[in-house]
DNA sequence: ACCAGCGATTGCAGTCTCTGAAATCACCGT
DNA sequence: ACGGTGATTTCAGAGACTGCAATCGCTGGT
């Protein structure tokens, strides 16, 4: 290790969240980020490829592990099946920070361009599950369609177990979710 | 009218392809489209909100009629009926720009902050669907996940449009996917 | 102890996007 | 003729982001 305190990243991370929340997105520089922080504006950039992009830690690991789970799931399991599976392998670790995941979703909907990246996430996740189905032998259309309402599921359980007043397991969100995408479906 | 020849939001759009085409969009520098259109950088910033938008005219006035649509489709309507009534509603439109889409395309794929748009254009679309579904009395999560898929499926149908060599109209690439759609979804 | 290599950080200069405010211009109806 | 109107322009500036070179001090080899 170097001469530096470790963690300059979630350093940054954590300035970034305090100052969005104190006053907002577009009224915080990058600069006062670097310096609460104990860094500068350069060393930031060193980091993260832009400002909203500090707000998306690990969401690249994230979509990557969805995809390796669901290429290594059983062959006999139905690919709904292999990516419920797959999200709800790590949903423990989204209910041991809830509270940061509400600090983070406000300030998220309260500004369009941080909307904008989240949704570039969200269908990068989707095209990453569409891979992963084609790997298992999944042909298209079924695997972007099943990739599409997969992801759309698993937005409707993050937004419900996020807002859950009752502190319910992310995982028992899941499988509601999709326990109602197949009800849904079956009226199409 | 004023005294100003008509049109500088279409020859502001055609400059940008131009250019974009000719050197890629980040080597274009926004002044460099005004230039081209015989207007000034800032008239640019009057037309469009940011260098992006230039490349999706009338993309809001479409999600807005999409929407409209599917509001008004007969009640007794299947809910993925009324959206593909409305897809198929406008495509003739799409139809007789064929080329420019492919042209654009090409643009859009070549980069990823356009891309990053284009997604939040979809997901724009989505929830708009969505809206309307609630509003014909469909409730969540069907509205969200219906939606999800039929956006899915338009997509699909797009890109399929726009790379078929036999030039088959949108409308049948349109049928198609949702005909495939169904039969995906009888296997959830 | 000395030194070269290395990774993280920094300073700096500069480009480009985007914004706000005020001015200009010619067409319009009165 | 005259003010209203709307599109365009000018100007000045903030702030995001990048390239490059320099710095710092830890690490391992001698």
């Amino acid at each position: 290790m170097g001469r530096w305190p470790a963690g300059a990243q979630e350093r940054l991370q954590e300035a970034a969240i305090e100052l969005f929340t104190e006053r907002g997105y577009e009224r915080t520089r990058v600069a006062e980020i670097a310096t609460r922080a104990g860094l500068t504006e350069r060393t930031f950039y060193n980091h993260f490829a832009d400002k909203r992009e500090v707000l998306f830690p690990g969401q690249d690991r994230f979509i990557a592990d969805i995809r390796e789970a669901v290429v290594a799931a059983p062959a006999e399991q139905a690919p709904l099946d292999a990516i419920l599976a797959a999200f709800t392998a790590g949903s423990d670790w989204f209910d041991q920070r809830r509270e940061a995941a509400q600090r983070r979703r406000r300030i998220l909907d309260a500004h369009g361009d941080l909307r904008e990246r989240e949704r570039a996430k969200t269908a990068a996740l989707g095209e990453g599950i569409a891979d992963a189905l084609r790997t298992r032998g999944v042909c298209d259309p079924a695997a972007t369609l099943t990739a599409a309402v997969a992801v759309a599921a698993h937005q409707l359980a993050a937004a419900r177990w996020s807002a859950d007043p009752r502190h319910g397991a992310l995982k028992d969100h899941l499988r509601d979710s999709f326990e109602e995408l197949h009800r849904t479906a079956r009226t199409w």
